[in-house]
DNA sequence: ACAAAGTGTTAGGTTAACCTTACAATAATT
DNA sequence: AATTATTGTAAGGTTAACCTAACACTTTGT
């Protein structure tokens, strides 16, 4: 059953894998627990289940690495997150912080016809600029 | 401590309540595990907690009300519901059956700085109803 | 008024995701 | 190489939200 989906909490372990390498910087469990502000013991718990589910290679005192398989849905996961980011700040002139915070939290809700929607949604407002232009001149008084 | 606020569990047995009293349906502990597709265990403990938060009141075999505490918490959860559902379907073009579970589930994430822009640009595309009406030919390939 | 149906609660369990404490193993510094 | 610092893990605990099974209480239908 490594099938199941990922629940938030491993989202979360496996994104911050993900940017990690992205970044090309040896990521270790302290460092992980760090950054994500859990106890190391939680984050040595974490990676034995992605180990198990085949998301990740890792060996105690080594670096934490992806596989093919964890690699892709970290992908999918950040690419998500990336969409809501995006559309919050972008569309909704919201601010970059708080557009980051309410991505990676509604990033393990959305489903994936949603999140297409809002992709598309994102993508209808760059092709007309002025409709968050207008927004946003509006939202200032006036 | 009854100030803290609502689990997303809470919020959701309380809205339910909220809208049997909008129809003003007598609404018991059981009907509500039916509602709520929870067992009448768990639906008899959260009862428990909510009227040791003071919002609701409720005896065996009695109706749930409730208070005015109550209330004003189930109105501000059914309030963010509406923006958020409005918003799916108004503005992304998402069918009412999604739009309702997504607004449920992010009801209880959503910030009220977020919500309000949410609600502000509802308003706006209201005032602009060509921008919801391209998007939706755009999207069905013009 | 009494049996059947419906409702509520208790007791005891499960699960997931966290935690602290304490110790073991490795790496880095001097 | 020895000390110190960092890293990892095991054991045991907590919490919240659920569950089932069993039983007690209340309401309803005849």
């Amino acid at each position: 059953m490594e099938t199941k989906s990922l629940s938030s909490g491993l989202e979360d372990y496996i994104e911050a894998i993900y940017i990690a390498d992205i970044n090309k910087t040896q990521l270790k469990g302290a460092e992980l627990a760090r950054n994500l502000n859990i106890s190391r013991a939680s984050v040595s718990e974490a990676l034995a289940k992605l180990v198990s589910r085949d998301l990740i290679q890792y060996e105690s005192y080594g670096a934490i690495k992806l596989t093919p398989k964890g690699k892709s849905e970290a992908v999918r996961v950040y690419h998500k997150h990336n969409i809501l980011k995006e559309f919050f700040e972008k569309i909704l002139s919201i601010n970059p912080e708080e557009a980051e915070e309410i991505g990676c939290k509604i990033e393990h809700i959305v489903s994936k016809r949603v999140l297409e929607k809002i992709r598309q949604y994102t993508l209808y407002c760059e092709r007309h600029p002025e409709i968050a232009e207008n927004f946003h001149r509006e939202l200032s008084g006036n």
